[in-house]
DNA sequence: GTTATCTTGCACACTAGTGTGCACAATACG
DNA sequence: CGTATTGTGCACACTAGTGTGCAAGATAAC
């Protein structure tokens, strides 16, 4: 009586539909999901027997991407906000294939509500961090914390999306370009980063 | 037997849907040829008697703002290569509602090519002006200076697209961010603004 | 006042996409 | 093996948009 256990290619594909969906909606967020379903290779008519609409599988797509995240936001823990601000950019990097989705999805109206309120922990984080900065001295107050705040969203998003993730030094430009925008100057970033090579080089998590 | 002069009433309406359309484009590059038509108080079977195709009208818009603002870069000449980088960021502020329609139509697949050829001469100007920013020592050196360029570029759209440009201190806050991103510390940024208030507030040109 | 020019509404053909129903084939699971 | 589960192809209805043809009406130019 008791149902079957559901079968094992059956929920690869679901995640086979999720991965091409993330790689394929980086790239062009209005993607139609034929496009998806044959990029993963499956039919158009098995995707919507994994997911109810093109809306389901975009808000999974947001919901996952977010989580994964906003878990590094809070795993960054440095008291030196120039140091904190530095590890958050070069982690989110990482992600870069989540965040690359997530940053070119946020910018279709139809999302874009979703993808705030998933986001809304990360963004937290960056709004207290931007506080503490300018509290010590750290960043620049010529702006208001929540416009300081806005400024690294909105920049970070730009460098994520419209950068080629493999290409080298990719980190290392994201890093430093967010820096400046927190108000340090160049020689200022330059430093920080020889002082503390494992923030651009590898993750110091151990394996 | 000459053929009469056009009606003023067309040439207006012409003018019209051309405003319309950089308006509603500029909140939502894919708004429909009936959303523009209607917007500029026009019947849609109208707008096709003056375009012959949303490509043209496309076209044209990009072409006309593309020519301004290659002028504006045309009419900075200061020496002092961060203060060129400030007044050119101020002056194409003021051509916002121009800048916002093309940053927005330049993010569309579609028109990347044609936007990118009509934007050639300001592109050499920021190049040029990044690399000559760092032979003087005003701007960071570690990055080369087609990526310095590049990420002028790029930072620029983002602030001029994802900017009410209406709010107070909108101008300011665009120019800080820029001059942040040639690498100056933004004490620097404050002093050179404050040392030079034309640029922030309103042209420098007579009437 | 004529008249060429312009606007409009409507119907039409076309494209590209979404989401569903259904019968049939394949297959992983027990 | 048997069978419930899953994948597939095809037809279908639907939406939203583009671009055109045409006839009738409005109106600026002459």
């Amino acid at each position: 009586m008791t149902t079957r256990a559901p079968r094992r290619d059956s929920v690869e594909n679901r995640a086979g539909i999720l991965d091409a969906a993330r790689a394929t909606l980086a790239t062009d967020p209005r993607a139609s999901i034929d496009v998806i379903a044959r990029s993963a290779g499956l039919s158009r008519r098995t995707l919507y027997g994994h997911f109810d609409d093109r809306e389901a599988l975009i808000r999974e797509l947001i919901s996952v991407g977010a989580q994964r995240f906003n878990a590094i936001a809070e795993s960054v823990t440095d008291s030196d906000s120039r140091l904190a601000l530095a590890r958050l950019a070069a982690q989110l990097w990482r992600e870069a294939a989540h965040v690359q989705v997530a940053a070119a999805l946020a910018l279709d109206e139809a999302h874009v509500e979703h993808t705030a309120d998933a986001l809304a922990p990360l963004r937290r984080t960056v709004a207290a961090l931007a506080r503490r900065g300018q509290e010590d001295g750290s960043f620049r107050t010529d702006l208001t914390a929540p416009t300081l705040a806005r400024l690294i969203e909105e920049v970070a998003r730009t460098v994520v999306s419209r950068t080629d993730a493999s290409s080298t030094g990719a980190v290392d430009l994201a890093v430093r370009t967010l820096l400046s925008i927190a108000g340090l100057s160049w020689r200022e970033a330059d430093a920080l980063l020889t002082a503390h090579p494992d923030i651009v080089d590898s993750q110091e998590v151990s394996a």
